[in-house]
DNA sequence: GCCGTTTTCGGCCCGACTGTTTTCAGTCG
């Protein structure tokens, strides 16, 4: 029996929190958000547990929550939430969801004023009447102005933007319906913007290569028609058929199966990875005829000569355009001349090539697991080398440490290090707090101690442009930072970058031989690509660093090498390309 | 709504900042 994603439980969940909210239910809320985020990443169905019952051992799901997914599993809604929303006016939605307001203001604006639409609202903001609630003062009356402005421009930015992690959950999920329920797929692959590297996605490709394409794609209409996800169908203009639809519940971002045969699949993989006028061009110049043998899958991601359109690129006399690469000014040329000499395209990086990873989070601050666990996670990934980056203590909020934890963190970590194998390096370090006035959170006979030293900024992050430069500035010129991580600290999505130059910062992790960090959370992934090829380019190392707060997400690094790879990085641009002892004799601290 | 051998009831990350007040509540990370 299939269930709901967790990704679909999620959201009915924080739906629930979000009501709950109305109510002044403000723990119930908090529960449910919790619930919502622990099933977003859990690797099993939840749908499977809760209708087994055992869903309640998972921490922060109790016999009232599961009893809710259980319900959605086998009635497909929750009553309760169904009369909640019914129940719930546009204009009270709107004003919880205001970025600013919380539950508290929103709820006293909502019981005094009571506005039945959002034209009515709109008039008490110019009309001076919500001015006189209690507690309302121009910069909340400033707040709910811009977010009904915002709602009336919705319809341009309606397009959903997923993060690389939430499409690639997505692609899986379709994929395994695909394989239950399509007769004769050979191979699923991964196109489109994700494939390129992306790091928002509105729309999925996804090439279905079948042994029979019309009784594949009907097959497939069917199944999607039955889940209710089919919204249209198109032919696509060039090789394949495409089936195009949109997800349904919250992300609701399009869709595009492409169905092939295994005589068109280097055509139809080329035109699916995209971009269309990149597709056009090699296809043109290919002579668009058919490709007679295709590859035999599976197909490694970034092996040339495997690459399911490789030979389309030969016949095009073009060097094999790592998909990545596929947007990049110039990639045509570039690849014409290196095909007439008979050379591939630059090698990029890749997230195998990263032989050490250089910033994850322990239980000693906000991480889940153990220092030993980290570290046996990471040698199973094949690592060389760990560095635990747990956070200093100003960072109070995520248990960060004092000089005297990190003390006894050091004895701790000697203790684990005893059990290692040979040749693997666990590294004591810190994701050291930049203060507002640019001094470190730690003296510098305590940094002295340390392994690695991430710096970074959590705190105060609207500072203005010249502030914000000069506080990572200083950073950078003490001799024991290595690295700053996420340099511009933006959460996509969520919150924009800060107002920190780039410029220079570029040209001081030069001059000062700091590294510059890819942080490879999928939320983050930060610095971008744009920034991150004119650092190489200046010179600068990056690292490419999950970030892990448990042993799951050190695989994160694969999101850090697709940004890597956009931007152009070779291998030996990338610091963590090499083994502890050469990355170590780069540290500024033994250079200068 | 969830959690727990120091609790089956009474707590729930905690400090800084901001905007609103006129000494502090609400929001955010």
């Amino acid at each position: 029996m299939e269930h709901p994603s967790n990704r679909e439980i999620a959201s009915v969940l924080e739906q629930l929190a979000e009501h709950s909210q109305f109510v002044g239910a403000r723990y119930p809320a908090r529960a449910y958000q919790r619930a919502a985020s622990a099933i977003a990443q859990l690797p099993v169905s939840v749908g499977a547990l809760a209708m087994a019952g055992r869903a309640t051992e998972l921490r922060g799901i109790g016999r009232s929550i599961q009893s809710r997914i259980a319900e959605y599993c086998d009635t497909g809604t929750i009553a309760e939430l169904e009369r909640l929303r019914e129940e719930t006016p546009p204009a009270r939605l709107l004003l919880t969801r205001l970025p600013g307001l919380g539950p508290k203001t929103s709820t006293v604006i909502w019981d005094t004023l009571r506005p039945t639409s959002i034209e009515e609202l709109e008039e008490m903001v110019s009309d001076g009447r919500l001015r006189t609630v209690r507690g309302v003062g121009p910069a909340t009356e400033d707040i709910v102005r811009a977010g009904i402005l915002e709602l009336e421009h919705e319809p341009e930015q309606l397009a959903v933007q997923l993060l690389r992690s939430q499409a690639q959950r997505a692609v899986a999920d379709i994929a395994g319906v695909l394989r239950g329920s399509v007769p004769g797929v050979l191979r699923i692959l991964e196109a489109g913007q994700l494939r390129r590297g992306f790091e928002l996605v509105d729309m999925l490709d996804i090439v279905v290569v079948a042994e029979d394409t019309v009784a594949a794609t009907a097959a497939l209409r069917e199944q999607l028609d039955a889940r209710g996800w089919l919204t249209s169908s198109e032919d696509a203009p060039i090789v394949d058929e495409c089936l195009t639809f949109a997800l349904d519940g919250l992300s609701g971002a399009g869709v595009r199966i492409h169905v092939t045969d295994t005589a068109h699949e280097a055509a139809s993989y080329a035109y699916a990875v995209g971009p269309v006028d990149h597709a056009r061009t090699v296809l043109e110049r290919s002579g668009a005829a058919p490709a007679a043998a295709a590859p035999t899958s599976p197909v490694p991601p970034d092996a040339p000569r495997a690459a399911p359109d490789a030979d389309l690129y030969r016949r095009a006399r073009l060097a094999w355009i790592a998909p990545e690469r596929r947007d990049a000014a110039g990639a045509l040329e570039a690849a014409s001349a290196a095909f007439a000499v008979n050379r591939d395209m630059p090698a990029l990086v890749a997230a195998a090539d990263l032989r050490g990873e250089l910033h994850c989070h322990s239980n000693w601050s906000d991480g889940r697991a153990t220092m030993e666990a980290m570290a046996h996670a990471a040698i199973a990934r094949g690592s060389e080398y760990l560095a635990i980056t747990d956070h200093s203590w100003s960072l109070r909020i995520v248990n960060g440490l004092a000089p005297a934890d990190l003390a006894a963190q050091w004895r701790e970590l000697e203790r684990v290090r005893a059990t290692m194998p040979d040749g693997f390096h666990l590294l004591q370090g810190t994701e050291l707090e930049i203060l507002p006035d640019g001094t470190l959170d730690f003296p510098d006979d305590v940094l002295e101690r340390l392994d690695w030293i991430v710096a970074s900024i959590h705190s105060r992050q609207r500072q203005p442009a010249e502030e914000i430069t000069r506080r990572i500035e200083r950073a950078m010129f003490n001799p024991y930072v290595d690295c700053i991580g996420h340099p511009t600290s933006r959460l996509l999505l969520r919150r924009p970058r800060t107002e920190l130059d780039t410029d220079r910062l570029i040209e001081l992790a030069a001059h000062t031989g700091t590294f510059l960090e890819i942080n490879s959370s999928p939320d983050r992934l930060d610095l971008d690509a744009p920034t991150a090829a004119r650092a190489a380019d200046a010179g600068v190392l990056l690292c490419i660093n999950s970030d892990a707060h448990g042993p799951n997400t050190l695989g994160l690094v694969e999101h850090g090498a697709a940004i890597a790879r956009r931007a152009g990085l070779r291998p030996d641009q990338v610091a963590n390309t090499r083994s502890w002892e050469q990355l170590r004799s780069l540290q500024k601290r033994w250079r200068a």
